[in-house]
RNA sequence: GGGCGGUUACCCAAGUGGCCAAAGGGACCUGACUGUAAAUCAGCUGGCGACGCGCCUUCGGAGGUUCGAAUCCUUCACCGCCCA
C-alpha cells in the first residue's frame, strides 16, 4: 500500500475528506495537524483514532503536528456539546499539556530525521492575538450567515440554554489555528473527528480567502460499538486512560481483550499497526474459531505493548493468565506481589486478624469490593464471592490468619472478573 | 404578573391516608450456560442488624393536619403548557 489515504480508507477511518486530498498527499510530503483538547491530564483511548491516524501519516513520510488546544480549550468547543462548558485556567492547561506530551511520544516520533512530529500549543499565538487584530484578520472573512449554518451552532440555537458569544466564536479561533499553522509550517491538511468537520471547513475557507490556497481535510468516523453503546468506557462507565496510574496495564489489556467478536476486526484496523494480511488472518480466526479469541489477544497485546511497553504487557498477560487460568496453588509470595500489582488492593494491619479475625462481610466492605454489607450478603448468597478461589457462603465467617496465603495475602473476588488483593502489614 | 399541570429510587414510570422501602419497564450487579463473548434463563438493586424477622433513612425543600402521610393542607424552589 503506497498511499496513506488508501490505507486509511481500508481501515475504515475516512468518514469525510475534501476532494483534492488524495492528489495532494500522493504528490507531496505534506504537513498536517490534528487538534485535541487538553482538558484532562491524560489522554484516553478515545483520543487514539486521530492520533494513530497522524502516526500513520508520519510512517508514510508526512509530518504530523499535534495541536494542544491550550487557547481554544479556554473557550470551549460547542461541537457535540449540549451545554456551555467550563473554562479552564492557564496553569492547569499547561500542566496537562506537559503530561500529555509524554504519552504522545508512544505514538508519534518526535525525533525522526526528516519528518519529526511536532507538538504545539495554540495559546502561544491565540494568547497574543488582540481582539482588534482578530476582528480584522479573521472575523472579517466570515459572514454570520455562514456561521449560523454550522450544525454545532444550529443545534445549540434550538436549545433553551442557547450558546454564548464565546463558544459561537470557537470556529473562528480554530480557523485561525489552521491559518497560523499554514503560515508557519506550511501545514495544508487538517484532520479530526467528524464532529469537527464544521470547524475544519471553516479553516479551509479562511485560508482560501486570505491566502488563495486550497487547504485539505480529512475527518474520521465516530467509533461505535456493535451494540450501540459508547466506545472507550469500561463496564462501570470509567474512561480507559493511557496513564498507567489511572488505568493499570492489566485493566488496559483486559479492556481490549473483552472486545466483542463483532467489533474486534474493526478495532484491529483502527488502532493497531498490524497489516492487511495479519488482520485478514485474524478475521478468519474470529469466523472459524471465535473461542480461541486470537483477534482479541492480538488486539490487547498490540495495544498494551504500544502504550505500556514490553514490561507492561508482560505483567498484564501474566496477571491475566493467573487470574483467569485458574489455580493459585504454588504461587510464591513474590509471584503474588507481581501478579496482583495491577489489581486493586487494600492493606490491613496484622492486629486486625489477631483473635478470630474480621468477618468476611466486614472485609468485603472495608476493602471496597462491596458497597455495603447488604450488597456483600446478596453477592455471597448468590455465590458471587470467592476467597482465595474458594466460594464463600457466609459473610459472618471469620477470617483468621490461617487463611492468609504466605501469611500475608488474601485474594477476594467478586463475580468473574473483579479481583481485590488484601495485604496484611506487620 | 395570572391560570393549569408536574417534581417518586441510577433512568423512565405507577402509586392520591395504613396492606409502601414503594408496582412495572430499562439499566446495573450476581448466578447458570459459555469463549474472561453474544444471546438466553434466573436472582438481585436504600441502609443496619440477632437476615424469611426487626429497626433506621427515603417519594423536590421547609413546616403543618392525623393514631398513621409519597398520598391531605400551607409555603418555597424548579420544570412544562396556556393567558398577559
Amino acid at each position: 500500500m503506497d498511499n496513506v489515504i488508501d490505507e486509511l480508507v481500508w481501515r475504515g477511518l475516512v468518514k469525510e475528506n475534501t476532494e483534492g486530498l488524495s492528489e495532494l498527499v500522493a504528490n507531496e510530503k505534506i504537513t498536517l495537524y490534528n487538534g485535541f483538547d487538553p482538558t484532562g491530564d491524560s489522554l484516553h483511548i478515545g483520543h487514539l483514532v486521530p492520533l494513530m491516524a497522524l502516526a500513520r501519516f508520519q510512517r508514510f513520510g508526512h509530518t504530523p503536528i499535534a495541536l494542544a488546544g491550550g487557547g481554544t480549550g479556554m473557550i470551549g468547543d460547542p461541537s457535540g456539546k449540549s451545554a456551555e462548558r467550563q473554562l479552564l485556567d492557564v496553569a492547569q492547561i499547561e500542566e496537562n499539556v506537559a503530561k500529555i506530551k509524554l504519552q504522545l511520544a508512544h505514538l508519534l516520533d518526535f525525533d525522526a530525521k526528516h519528518n519529526a512530529a511536532l507538538l504545539v500549543n495554540n495559546v502561544d499565538w491565540l494568547g497574543k492575538l488582540s481582539t482588534f487584530d482578530f476582528l480584522r484578520e479573521v472575523g472579517k472573512h466570515f459572514t454570520i450567515n455562514y456561521m449560523l449554518a454550522k450544525d454545532s451552532v444550529k443545534n445549540r440555537l434550538t436549545r433553551d440554554q442557547g450558546i454564548s458569544y464565546t463558544e459561537f466564536s470557537y470556529m473562528l479561533l480554530q480557523s485561525y489555528d489552521f491559518l497560523h499553522l499554514y503560515d508557519t509550517y506550511g501545514c495544508k491538511v487538517q484532520a479530526g473527528g467528524s464532529d469537527q468537520w464544521g470547524n475544519i471547513t471553516a479553516g479551509i475557507e479562511l485560508i482560501r480567502r486570505v491566502r488563495g490556497v486550497s487547504a485539505q481535510a480529512i475527518a474520521y468516523p465516530l467509533i461505535t460499538r456493535s451494540d450501540g453503546s459508547k466506545f472507550g468506557k469500561t463496564a462501570d462507565g470509567e474512561s480507559v486512560w493511557l496513564d498507567s496510574k489511572k488505568t493499570s496495564p492489566y485493566r488496559f489489556y483486559q479492556f481490549w481483550y473483552n472486545t466483542d467478536d463483532s467489533d474486534v476486526v474493526n478495532y484491529l484496523k483502527y488502532f493497531t499497526w498490524l497489516n492487511r494480511k495479519e488482520i485478514n488472518d485474524l478475521e478468519q480466526s474470529v469466523i472459524h474459531h471465535p473461542e480461541n479469541r486470537m483477534a482479541q489477544i492480538a488486539l490487547a497485546s498490540e495495544m498494551t505493548l504500544m502504550i505500556h511497553g514490553e514490561t507492561g504487557l508482560q505483567s498484564a498477560q501474566q496477571a491475566s493468565d493467573v487470574l483467569f487460568g485458574g489455580s493459585l496453588d504454588g504461587l510464591s509470595v513474590s509471584d503474588i506481589e507481581d501478579i496482583f500489582a495491577d489489581v486493586p488492593k487494600t492493606e490491613f494491619s496484622r492486629a486486625l486478624f489477631a483473635s478470630d479475625g474480621p468477618s468476611m462481610g466486614d472485609l468485603l466492605v472495608e476493602s471496597g469490593l462491596c458497597a455495603s454489607k447488604s450488597e456483600a450478603r446478596r453477592l455471597t448468597d448468590s455465590g458471587g464471592i470467592t476467597v482465595n478461589n474458594e466460594r464463600c457462603n457466609d459473610i459472618r465467617q471469620p477470617v483468621g490468619t490461617d487463611l492468609l496465603i504466605g501469611g500475608k495475602f488474601l485474594i477476594l473476588r467478586k463475580g468473574k472478573k473483579n479481583f481485590h488483593l488484601v495485604r496484611v502489614l506487620d
